[in-house]
DNA sequence: AGCGCAAGTTTCTTTTGGGAACTCACTCGC
DNA sequence: GCGAGTGAGTTCCCAAAAGAAACTTGCGCT
């Protein structure tokens, strides 16, 4: 399906999705954030075919997103780990199971919960405000154009984010 | 590329790339927060097939994150709008953004900023720990299994967290 | 010598995605 | 009154992925 390339698009979403915007990758990096870092031990949790696995972990590696260290010779083979960056991804993935904890598993609660080493409380991990720490709900944020916001690739953004402005006068 | 199904899994992860696992339904989802609410301003400011958008907004009216309000009828037309459970897909979508602003546009800065009404600043939303309002960094929290938390159809998970809980002791 | 394991690789079939053209049902300008 | 324009899809064809399952390679064990 000759997919298309995000990378150089000007948009932190959809270079983002150029790495994670399929229904395999953010599961990988979620086992892997767990320290399950062997090829088969990550095929088995997730029932993924082991050729999607390869490609996966290939494309994961080139984006810097995790390291291969290897953990014998003869026959060679690998400990798949996080990067910082992937690290960064790893949070990307806490949000999606926040929404998942609350819309998927409201009855009996999600299978896995994350306890907070700062302060001891079993966590909601929220998107907060950075500024003042206070959790951001839909509709608490407004966005502006950026440095690198350029009106004439997206003239549709524009415009909503003029409509935006126009109604915060 | 026939896709396995996801919604039946005990996971919060996989059961949400159900809905977002592509690379187009998150940034459907993005304009559809700034308030592009049209079929054809969706496709021309993404350059999405028309046929796969179509495909994704019938999915997310399917699992009501997305609602069609007819403006007019005859010829019937509709304006797209999150719902509650939207919206907080939208958080999801803030996060991949705020890992693309750091990671894929360092230079020059990026091209969306986000202006908290809270507090008034320009802020960079980060995933935080509800109970105590700081930002997680990777590692600053641990995995526990959850009530609904199943070692049976896990056992690369259950192994997982028990060598985190052995490490915390 | 035979079995098993880890990590891939290959082959074959089934779906999807992209692109572009086509269809309705109006509305607007002249 | 008529052709152009608009909004929202739909239809077709083709190329690129995903799934499943079998095959490969190098050991280590018994």
């Amino acid at each position: 399906m000759q997919r298309s390339t995000f990378s150089e698009q000007p948009c932190s979403v959809a270079r983002t999705l150029d790495i994670v915007g399929d229904r395999w990758t953010p599961l990988v990096i979620r086992d892997l954030a767990l320290g399950i870092s062997r090829f088969d031990a990550v095929q088995r949790d997730l029932g993924i075919s082991r050729k999607v696995l390869t490609q996966r972990l290939e494309a994961l590696t080139e984006h810097e997103v995790v390291v291969r260290i290897p953990y014998q010779d003869n026959p060679p083979r690998y400990d798949y780990r996080l990067t910082e960056k992937g690290n960064d991804l790893a949070m990307v993935v806490l949000a999606l199971q926040q929404f998942g904890d609350k819309w998927s598993f409201g009855e009996n609660g999600p299978p896995i919960r994350w306890q907070h080493l700062g302060c001891g409380a079993i966590s909601t991990p929220t998107v907060c405000c950075d500024a003042c720490g206070v959790p951001i709900r839909p509709g608490d944020a407004i966005p502006l154009p950026g440095p690198s916001f350029d009106p004439e690739r997206a003239p549709e953004i524009a415009a909503a984010l003029d409509r935006i402005a126009d109604a915060f006068g």
